[in-house]
DNA sequence: TTTAACGATGTAATGTTGTAACGTGTATCG
DNA sequence: CGATACACGTTACAACATTACATCGTTAAA
């Protein structure tokens, strides 16, 4: 489980598409099917911690999630058991991590293969993600032309969002 | 001090130039000139911190810097003391933060303002990076076109590099 | 020349993020 | 029944980062 498609077939099969972006339930019920879709099982703690993580606008530390997820239990859960789902999720490409906060963020399109391209305020800590598959195409090329193979681009912008210009 | 140019001005500088490559002392008296432009103090302790820096083949973290600067000294410098003087050398781009590894590696180019791109290898964590100025402003411009202003660009790569394929 | 201000560094404490090792419960399968 | 596999719990610790305050030397003003 959990082998990540080789980078050239990833490459072939971002080629072009549609994106619903999907929230809420609609969401939840995506992340599911596609976790199960990858061989893995949709349990009761992996729901709540998507449900959890998909609540934040900002990016989620595992510490904050954990925090909000022994409140909605009622009994603690150990950040070591949410980094491990965290982890599940982003090989599954149900989750993002955002490099440059140390943080998660539900992807709201899984089951779509992408490089997202991810904006960060550093006023207000809000991220959106942005999709060009020219621009992270480029990149790859431009590691794979260096030499580089199994690429996986981390392409974030800081900067002050327009709420926050 | 230390107050970056405005996106746009900076933009402006890279728009095509020749690259020294410096290494070594050469290195150092780029950082020092750079640092001294820049309305800075090239002290002991930053000369030491760079020096440690720059021998790195690896993106160096704090805590790595500052053993072995404790060594080269005699005396314990305190982590705490290298991040500050960190702060500075990428405030004035004698040296840049790698996100992806919670690290820092020396800009063989001080002086010369850029938005580069690292490759980092997952197997021997060296990292190596290009310049290819259409793609960074191209990412900056995605940015710009989504409201976003004084925008820095993280651009990484993780892969397998030639060397570990 | 004292005194005030400033910048660089030291010291201590603490906060945040991330992993490792191992134990427990449960379902499945021979 | 026993063996295996997987999810999750528990504890401890390692790695990364910041805050607050103290000290020291140089410079600038009184």
């Amino acid at each position: 489980m959990i082998d990540p498609p080789h980078a050239s077939a990833y490459i072939t099969r971002m080629a072009s598409h549609h994106h619903h972006e999907h929230a809420g339930a609609s969401l939840a019920h995506a992340a599911e099917a596609a976790l199960v879709e990858a061989g893995e099982q949709w349990t009761d703690m992996r729901s709540d911690i998507f449900a959890v993580l998909a609540t934040f606008e900002k990016p989620a530390s595992a510490y904050d999630i954990a925090d909000l997820v022994s409140q909605k239990r009622g009994k603690r859960v150990a950040p070591n058991s949410v980094y491990r789902i965290l982890d599940l999720f982003v090989a599954t490409n149900l989750a993002r991590r955002v490099e440059s906060a140390n943080a998660y963020i539900a992807n709201s399109h899984p089951g779509c293969l992408h490089d997202c391209i991810f904006l960060i305020c550093d006023s207000c800590g809000t991220a959106t993600h942005i999709d060009d598959d020219a621009l992270t195409m480029s990149v790859r090329a431009a590691a794979e032309h260096a030499g580089f193979a199994q690429v996986r681009p981390v392409i974030e912008v800081r900067g002050k969002c327009a709420d926050c210009g």
